[in-house]
DNA sequence: CGTGTATTGTGGTCGGACCACAAAGATGAG
DNA sequence: CTCATCTTTGTGGTCCGACCACAATACACG
């Protein structure tokens, strides 16, 4: 609970991290605003430049900063807090690791999905235009699999972030590419899959229609059937 | 959308990335696993030993690997996958970054809660030992402000981890530390606070309560009111 | 046989040396 | 004077070699 300043003798990366989180924090650094060059603050934090990288390597991945080679003004570390790459990395490697059941990131899916609907029907302030667009490309007919899978992900996708929530929008981003090879891998299984891409679509335009009229209680059951039910046709239930 | 395979040309560090996690997706690697060395890592894939470590390191800070010093069991990088420690620190960075706004943690949050004591209500097949042992320690009158939140972040974690979902209670964990802070801060600007302790209290046994007996929108009412009640009374709320 | 010292294997850190790249400045031809 | 080219400078990216700290093991010696 507390991996705070306590005794942190060595860890000299350590020291580099909380040291840009703290200037975070105090509203030092901003995003947009360039970090020190990193053999300036290996000489500034007394620390090796290796220590510096690592911890810098540490913020690239979490979506944080952004490096860039050269001069100018793409050179050098900037802030850029773009939570959605590195909440997908973090969810991703933990799949891998068995940290984080398949059964779960479904789950957690599915009821953020829930809210994320329910919200939308409930107060018509958000912008669906993104959605509709993805909505209408995906009645394409000549669609591929892979093309269709990518365009559902899209449009459940600009769901979430029609809900205003950022901390939802990347969750759901990350969850989705974390079990992406799966759902891909379940597609597959599936034996009629225009049968099934005919159902998304229609359960795809179902439940907008329950958003529009703000029945908030239908999308979110709506939603509920269309992931169970998908999951369940590719045989990858199991919860 | 995809930070996949695609073109990466240099970044040595990401060439052993992605050679654990193939690893680890193709089961070579699994959890108590200890990586190969350093040294050797950095041998086999032709990569140096510091872009190694700054791959070990992501991997440190996400939560997936442990490394230790010198011989024996404890030493080297063992695979852990605890996401806890992980999902921590990204949230954290992420709102000190500005990437995520304190409103929507908070938001979401509430609607993390609200599933998890729904889903308790509802199956009362999960044990809530832990939930009932927090609840009763809470019920000490003489706790210091600190101990009484810390308490009540234990007791909504243990809600959480009782949901048996690890997606929630790894996020649950997450989101409460990025805003621990803002939450001590508003601790110190309640006026009365042996009344808010008082409420907090009865509130928190008439949730239990609720979820005992089944009442799942009980149990979500009570758990939003309590959520947000205590936001309003500390001043934190603007959504 | 037992005890204490040397060796080995491991991560942690540092410093220096290159390279690639992109911008800015210096140089020179026209 | 203008413009194109060359050089310099600042930046991250990478590698290498050298130590240190630490923990287990091997080994020598009493």
């Amino acid at each position: 609970m507390a991996d705070d300043v306590a005794q942190a003798p060595a860890r000299a990366w350590r020291v580099v991290l909380d040291k840009i989180e703290t200037d975070l924090l105090e509203g030092r650094l901003t995003p947009g605003d360039r970090l020190a060059p990193e053999r300036e603050l290996s000489a500034t934090l007394g620390v090796g430049r290796s220590s510096v990288r690592e911890a810098l390597r540490v913020l690239e991945v979490m979506g944080l900063i952004k490096t860039g080679t050269g001069s100018g003004p793409t050179s050098g570390a900037i802030i850029i807090a773009t939570p959605r790459g590195g909440l997908a990395a973090l969810l991703r490697l933990q799949v891998a690791a068995q940290g984080f059941p398949i059964a779960d990131v479904v789950a957690t899916r599915l009821l953020l999905e829930q809210w994320v609907v329910g919200t939308l029907a409930v107060d018509g302030e958000h912008d669906l235009a993104a959605v509709r667009s993805t909505l209408t490309a995906m009645d394409d007919d000549a669609l591929s699999t892979e093309e269709f899978l990518a365009l559902d992900a899209q449009f459940h996708l600009a769901l979430a972030d029609a809900s205003g929530n950022a901390v939802v929008g990347a969750s759901m981003a990350g969850l989705r590419t974390s079990i992406e090879s799966y759902v891909q891998a379940g597609a597959r299984r599936i034996p009629d899959w225009d049968a099934t891409a005919t159902r998304l679509r229609r359960e795809h335009h179902d439940l907008i229609r329950a958003i529009d009229s703000g029945e908030a209680d239908l999308a979110r059951s709506l939603v509920h059937d269309h992931i169970t039910g998908y999951y369940a046709a590719a045989g990858l239930t199991r919860d």
